[in-house]
DNA sequence: AGCTCGATTCCCT
DNA sequence: GGGAATCGAGCTA
């Protein structure tokens, strides 16, 4: 298969769980106006449905989350703590709410581009490393939330088959930043040994306001 | 209407 | 390793 062909709308139906390690290695394309940035997928986490307590679905459907319960092949965006964004790749049936966080890539194609979003990268290997940054990196907003992934060339997103990460260079673990019963599950994927993934932070409460 | 805290990043010690 | 920045979704009332 070609490093260069399209992935087409059927990648995303099957589960979420089965998507997600197969997304590594698989460049995204982003077409800004300023032009094209690429990015080889490097780190990803499953989020499971409306049954997953780590999920965004876990309490059903709402305004914010209404791009995971529609069709695969499209963008989840969202706003989180106050400043960033984050992009997931929804996946598997309608209503089954799977998506796929993109969390690191190594930007192949625009860097100067992900450079110019992203002046306190200091290496290339930090464009991308971890979710709000990729988000900046490849310049996403809300405004691309529901997204068709599999629109074709010219759309604000394409996914190209790329080099698939090998099996034996998978790794799996539990999900970053991820609290209580969400964290058990092993559903982080990332490349063994790629200088772009992002370290691993286990949940950490949010300390209370001191009574004084 | 008010409150809490998040699928984070950056800068400081 | 810790705290600040910043806003809004979702819960409680």
């Amino acid at each position: 298969m070609p490093h260069r062909t399209p992935i087409t709308r059927d990648f995303f139906d099957r589960p979420v769980l089965e998507v997600a390690p197969d997304l590594l290695g698989r460049t995204l394309v982003r077409t800004t106006s300023d032009g094209p940035i690429e990015l080889r997928l490097t780190e990803v986490e499953a989020y499971n449905g409306p049954t997953d307590p780590g999920s965004h679905a876990y309490r059903g459907r709402t305004r914010r989350n209404a791009a995971m319960f529609g069709p695969p092949g499209h963008a989840y965006v969202y706003f989180i703590y106050g400043m960033w964004f984050s992009v997931n790749l929804v996946c598997g049936p309608v209503d089954s709410a799977g998506a796929v966080l993109l969390r690191a890539g190594e930007i192949t194609t625009g860097s100067e581009l992900a450079q110019k979003r992203r002046p306190t990268a200091r290496k290339e290997s930090e464009l991308a490393k971890g979710p709000a940054r990729l988000a900046t990196a490849l310049d996403i907003d809300r405004t691309l939330d529901g997204s068709d992934i599999c629109a074709g060339p010219g759309a604000p997103f394409e996914l190209l088959a790329g080099e698939p990460a090998r099996a034996d260079r998978i790794r799996t673990g539990p999900r970053t930043g991820v609290s209580g019963d969400g964290a058990v599950h092993p559903w982080r994927f990332w490349i063994e040994g790629d200088p772009t993934v992002s370290p691993y932070r286990a949940h950490t409460p949010r300390r209370r306001q001191p009574s004084i």
